[in-house]
DNA sequence: CGACTAGTTGATCGCCGTCAAGTAGGGTGG
DNA sequence: CCACCCTACTTGACGGCGATCAACTAGTCG
């Protein structure tokens, strides 16, 4: 593995949205407490039903956070990239939670322990403001995405998930429909026929595995309460 | 109005499973802060797409909390009770939320305006954990909303709502077809008629506005994901 | 070249949202 | 005390969306 150093830390820090504003001396105490990770394609950071404290800064890769009923359904809420946070509600967390993390590429992050992060949360409360801001924001996707699943057609919530994926990761979209799907709250099937629609409306094309937005405009509705992964 | 006197706040503070853990210090502080305010039933105490950097801690009454769509579906997420806070996100968003607060019944509260909380939160580093425990937990049950809305029937829904309902308010429960359709999830007619259903087994009665649990055991179902209201 | 995975399409079926009509409680004004 | 109205509740009928099952095609990797 190569080498991260400090000062490569704080660059990422720098360019995270999450950490925007904080001020350099906060942001290289941060850099003290974290430590660099790596997990492998596949590679399950956190099961359902274990207490996890550790919180993590996405480096590279990509992470797909998920909850999952009983019944096996599972829905995906969140796609961690690089600059994001993962797991910053865990330390506060009494009871485990119904979450699971497992890295959808080969990742690397930097990981902080539940206490060395409530630790520093006490040191530097500025940095509180951010974390709240970010879970607020994740928080008003969750209800937006309870009203989409209430009201809105399968065919309208693949075009809302389409078009925020190409916004956060451009093209091409490397997600297949089982992974569609369980972020938009339906069946493989019905993603499918959804996007031979688009496809057929010239709005998408796609491949195995890969997904070409080719009309951005068209799949933006102006709907409130944005969807956010 | 009769007083309230900076006492009378510790004591509710105390009381206040939000709050709990906190020093007496702190607790007096934060009453000092505070300005008791009363809303009539109905009143709206936040409207959608306003900008509301007020914290409210509910004295006495019952707050609904809700979001609404551009097409008018509204989904009812939180029930806030004595003791109970509202908006303590809010100071720290910058956009305007999709959220509505109305009186349910005649209220009181404890009002927290915007930067004084942020400014407390900054001199009181120690509250914040039982914030972001708070917004946890909100935050899970979103979650689970959204499981329960994807795989459960109806009827379950509704059986779970009036579970989670007793267990917060007790009997009779004082909530009409149209609310607890809010908070399910459905419609007023099918929300009678699984409460139809459920009246037949024996496990509730209902009158006009009002619903008796008789057997709460047959209710509560042993899913993960417990519906917090 | 074979096996596995991803995508595609068709047929069926049941839940539940919607519309509609009718009943009953509870408050108000006379 | 009764007549009235408004709201809440109740029940029935219908229809469409989408989950489910199933069969088939087509890439991709070893």
């Amino acid at each position: 593995m190569e080498t991260f150093t400090k000062q490569d830390k704080v660059d990422l820090f720098r360019r995270s949205s999450f950490l925007h504003g904080l001020p350099f001396e906060l942001l290289s105490e941060l850099a003290e407490i974290t430590e660099l990770v790596t997990f492998e394609k596949g590679a399950v950071i956190s099961r359902i039903g274990e207490i996890s404290h550790d919180v993590f800064l996405v480096v590279s890769g990509l992470m797909k956070v998920s909850v999952c009923s009983s019944t096996g359904k599972r829905i995906t809420f969140l796609l961690v990239k690089e600059g994001e946070p993962y797991n910053i509600m865990g330390p506060h967390m009494p009871a485990p939670r119904l979450l699971e993390a497992e890295a959808l590429q080969a990742m690397t992050c930097l990981r902080i322990g539940g206490g060395a992060y409530l630790a520093f949360l006490e040191k530097q409360p500025q940095i509180v403001h951010n974390i709240i801001r970010w879970i607020g924001v994740s928080f008003d996707s969750a209800y937006s995405r309870i009203l989409d699943l209430m009201e809105k057609k399968v065919d309208l919530r693949i075009m809302r998930v389409l078009s925020s994926l190409h916004q956060k990761f451009g093209s091409p979209l490397m997600f297949t429909s089982v992974e569609l799907s369980e972020i938009a709250g339906t069946t493989p099937e019905s993603t499918l026929r959804a996007m031979g629609q688009l496809r057929a409306l010239g709005l998408i094309e796609t491949g195995r595995g890969k997904i070409w937005v080719k009309d951005e405009k068209a799949m933006i509705d102006d709907e409130f309460g944005k969807m956010i992964l």
